[in-house]
DNA sequence: GTCTATACTTGGATAGAC
DNA sequence: GTCTATCCAAGTATAGAC
């Protein structure tokens, strides 16, 4: 089963053949963790390979330079993301519901601590010459990703049409990532979770004008 | 003139009277323009002392530290932009001209750089031991300055009283920030201002729920 | 092909000159 | 009191060992 190997090799670790993939894997999380406790600016090779347990200079070998190790840990985190968000947003129906879903989501990415490595990227972006058009485009999915769950849920109501979601969903994107900023500066989530709950009281005002209202109770 | 001078001093040549004033006020000045064009990450002491065009070790006697002159150039620029939006939020009455308002400091800020030398300390404070606690602490005139527009503005109304306006103060802050993050980012303002655009169009309406209807015209 | 030891550069901080 | 020359640690990157 080994693909073409030289002569000898007797069976591949891991799906890819070579152990180089281990330690690219090892040095991607590395980066990942190393992003999210010591910000872009204290995510220096000698860091990231302290914490992936290699040596140093195997970052330039297997990715050239740190800046383009960091952005293959946050193509990393991102794919990781919208496998989930995905997930989350199938079977939304109601405004007050997408806020339930955007609100669990939120405090999952505080736990992982995976929009932080975004929020990292994108300051430390103006740091690293090449790096933000780089970020930029890596951009893309997130916008898709809130764009499509608007348009899912408040697309056919007059409130969907009357604004561009496209440009709503930049929006949702830049407040999420705001969020983001001023919880881990602070360490307190209880004021943008706040935030969500008088959206969710809002969207319930909504939920009633979107739907046909329920005729059970006058 | 010279303020009690120790002997042979003529003329003070500022309005503190010693020279370090100078010094410190071109370090603090550099340092902002550092970090509006190189981050947090490529804002070292040998960068801010050239642009300042002084010696580096200035920087360690001054301050202290790198990070305590960061901060003294934060303070610097919150107290410029404190005076201007004070400024700005007088004599506005209704939700379409807090718009207007809010959208022309928009502009200001994204030319000026201002407030990317606020996300550049929030997004920096995760790679410096004990900054986060000092950059937390000057946020506060930032949600004072917002709850007060949003006090002055929607106050008296229904939707004034409805929502806590600390919480979406709060709210608006980290917007704020997510737009600067992200335009500044792209290079490109258009996706926020249409935002801004859209926003008026909304608080069009609310004008005239706010407000007792102008009865010049039918 | 994979990794380590080493070269060289830049960064924060200070001892001592003025 | 103000500033400069210098030190050492930490940074990126590569030449060469395995």
């Amino acid at each position: 089963m080994a693909k073409s190997g030289t002569s000898s090799r007797v069976a591949a670790r891991d799906a890819d053949s070579s152990r180089s993939a281990g330690t690219r894997k090892q040095l991607v999380e590395a980066a990942v963790e190393t992003l999210k406790a010591e910000g872009y600016a204290g995510t220096s090779a000698r860091a990231i390979a302290e914490r992936a347990g290699v040596n140093q200079g195997l970052i330039f070998y297997h990715f050239g330079s740190v800046a383009d190790l960091l952005l293959a840990a946050l193509d990393s985190v991102s794919a990781q993301r919208m496998e989930q968000y995905g997930a989350a947003v199938d079977g939304i129906g109601s405004p007050s519901e997408l806020v339930d879903v955007a609100m669990a989501i939120f405090r999952e990415d505080l736990d992982s601590g995976h929009v932080t490595v975004l929020v990292e990227m994108i300051a430390g972006a103006a740091s690293t010459p090449g790096l933000g058009p780089e970020v930029s485009a890596r951009l893309g999915p997130w916008f898709a990703f809130a764009e499509h769950a608007l348009e899912h849920t408040v697309g056919g109501s007059p409130l969907g049409s009357l604004l561009p979601l496209r440009d709503v969903a930049y929006g949702v994107v830049a407040l999420y990532l705001g969020l983001e900023m001023l919880t881990h500066l602070d360490g307190n989530p209880s004021r943008a979770l706040a935030l969500f709950d008088h959206a969710k009281s809002l969207t319930g005002l909504l939920d009633a004008l979107g739907s046909p209202p329920p005729q059970g109770k006058p």
